[in-house]
DNA sequence: CTGAAAGCGCTTACAG
DNA sequence: CTGAAAGCGCTTACAG
């Protein structure tokens, strides 16, 4: 009926719920019933209120709401390291799942810093966040004690709870790394060689424990499974290529810690005239864009990066509004992506 | 001297200004004032207070805060689309940039639609954000101008603002098609081929007036740009390579609109047995990892995503502080990255 | 079902 | 320099 009467350029700035009241003619109390418990309205009183919030193009403040309500519908996400795309994947799920949900996220980048992890930590409390995601850089920061304390909520990210009391969201490295390994056995390869990264990588250790365990399911003898070590990236992968051609020719079969080193021992391969697969099959991690874009297309163990940021959401949200939330420690399985290189 | 004498498990819910006046013997406004003009106070006093902040382990409520002093350290994110890694350097200078100036920031992914974009201004104007920043989906959202008039500044983020009296971030695609072209003419060659994506993507389409412009500056006649449209792939540019093999056999060198394009063009060059770059001279766009992997590693325009997303924090928060403002529309320069596709 | 009142935790003039 | 008071914009018992 009434077509936006607002005269142009008005000032909004500050139209609130006493304005909304005036407007409709009722009182302060009932304006706020219909923002929050609309059935203890009358239809009729609703709608009048209702009118007169898109004439006045009402918008609640969303701190006062807080301060005097108590809830709050703010979340932070706090990334172990933004450069990283994983951590995007993850943030993509976590925002659609959040504001899918109504919550709003704050993001903090720590860059594997954890003086910048604590100052996160630190605003996250200051803005009274009902819950935080976390992909900690450090073991047990002192600020998640202190959030919880406060009566928010953390949930670890990319990392299994340190303790039982937490929620967390983590992938499968061992099963990766033994679908990796038990893929290549069922192509008939029992001399396999484990390219990976440096030793003090939590991930790279689980996944290469995992190819063993898998070796060791098939009957082989796990200690056969050589180990490369080399600097994770696509020269570092380059590097371990040649080294297995010369100084491992009985191995038929590779699995790569990560995609870069995989694409690198393909490279090598090729260019020594080898065929891949026939003269070295190639399984990689990751799953990312170069892994298909190789020349002979890589297979790679896959994880669900953007179902784990839809997941901790889920969790964390239920650990807010459900009074009968029990703790989940959930872990994620890798699957793998055969393609030709195996 | 002080060791912490908090009892531990102490609910910290709710230790409020009230609380650390009462442990420090002085008044509640005295307690605010070393929080916010900390010179009015004396070293005696402030020492008192602080002390008695840290026993309690005080956080200030930033929801109260803005309440009463109007002011809000909140900034937002809207993207366009989270799931390209163009964004994901964006962000991470937004983060980096917004964090060090005490802001904190709120992301919200448009995903491409004007819904979730509409949907997202909203919350914004919510949590009474004092600035904004945005990577539009639609021309000029309805939500922008009611931030402005909610008090609320707004910077257009890789898009031109649509009028003067906005701030923006956004790169010369035109200048980033020219060095493309002027670094191919540098090296000799007069008969070059543009591929690019479908025909509607404005920034395509400025990098091929780019090159067209800088053909002219050589002394070229522009029309002489022959150019290929394929999907936005790797298999499209595949498919281009192979078309200019065959259509264009006088082409020597080729200017693509993304990396994913140049690589397919390499790949089928080198597959017909032809050499990069000296029967076909390939130069790619964006500077993903990519282009620097592929075989025979491929020059590419450089775009300066984490310096812009540096450079639109710099821009809202001058908006928001520094009273004489005056609106800016950065235009960021890309860089030719020359490899030995060139 | 609706209204009047108190209060959330802070900041900011305003007096002393 | 410090204290007492009012107020930011809302929500939630509590009466009617």
């Amino acid at each position: 009926m009434h077509p936006s009467t607002t005269p142009s350029g008005r000032e909004e700035r500050g139209v609130t719920v006493r304005d909304v009241a005036r407007l409709a003619g009722v009182s302060h109390g009932t304006v706020s019933n219909v923002l929050n418990r609309p059935d203890r309205v009358t239809q009729k009183t609703r709608q009048k209120v209702e009118e007169a919030m898109q004439r006045l193009a009402f918008v609640p403040n969303e701190a006062a709401r807080q301060l005097s309500g108590g809830r709050s519908r703010l979340l932070g996400l706090v990334l172990l390291d933004l450069e990283n795309p994983f951590f995007l994947e993850v943030a993509r799920g976590v925002e659609d799942a959040a504001s899918a949900a109504g919550y709003v996220v704050m993001l903090f980048n720590a860059a594997g810093s954890a003086d910048r992890e604590a100052r996160a930590l630190e605003a996250l409390r200051e803005h009274r966040v009902s819950g935080v995601l976390l992909s900690p850089v450090s073991r047990m920061a002192e600020g998640v004690p202190r959030l919880r304390a406060q009566g928010a909520h953390v949930v670890f990210l990319d990392r299994r709870a340190p303790r039982a009391d937490f929620c967390s969201v983590a992938v499968d490295d061992h099963h990766g790394g033994a679908e990796a390994m038990s893929h290549l056995v069922s192509r008939g390869h029992t001399r396999v060689a484990f390219v990976s990264g440096p030793s003090h990588l939590r991930q790279h250790q689980a996944r290469l424990r995992g190819v063993r365990a898998a070796a060791v399911v098939a009957g082989l003898d796990p200690d056969d499974i050589i180990v490369f070590r080399e600097e994770m990236s696509v020269v570092g992968g380059e590097r371990a290529g040649r080294r297995i051609l010369a100084e491992a020719a009985h191995v038929t079969a590779v699995v790569c810690a990560n995609d870069q080193l995989a694409f690198g021992v393909e490279r090598a391969t090729l260019e020594a005239g080898r065929s891949v697969p026939r003269d070295l099959a190639i399984v990689g991690y990751d799953n990312v864009d170069i892994s298909s874009h190789a020349q002979v297309p890589i297979s790679s163990v896959s994880q669900p990066m953007y179902e784990m940021g839809r997941a901790s959401i889920r969790l964390l949200i239920d650990e807010i509004e459900n009074e009968a939330h029990a703790h989940e420690q959930l872990l994620y399985t890798p699957t793998l992506i055969a393609r030709e290189s195996s």
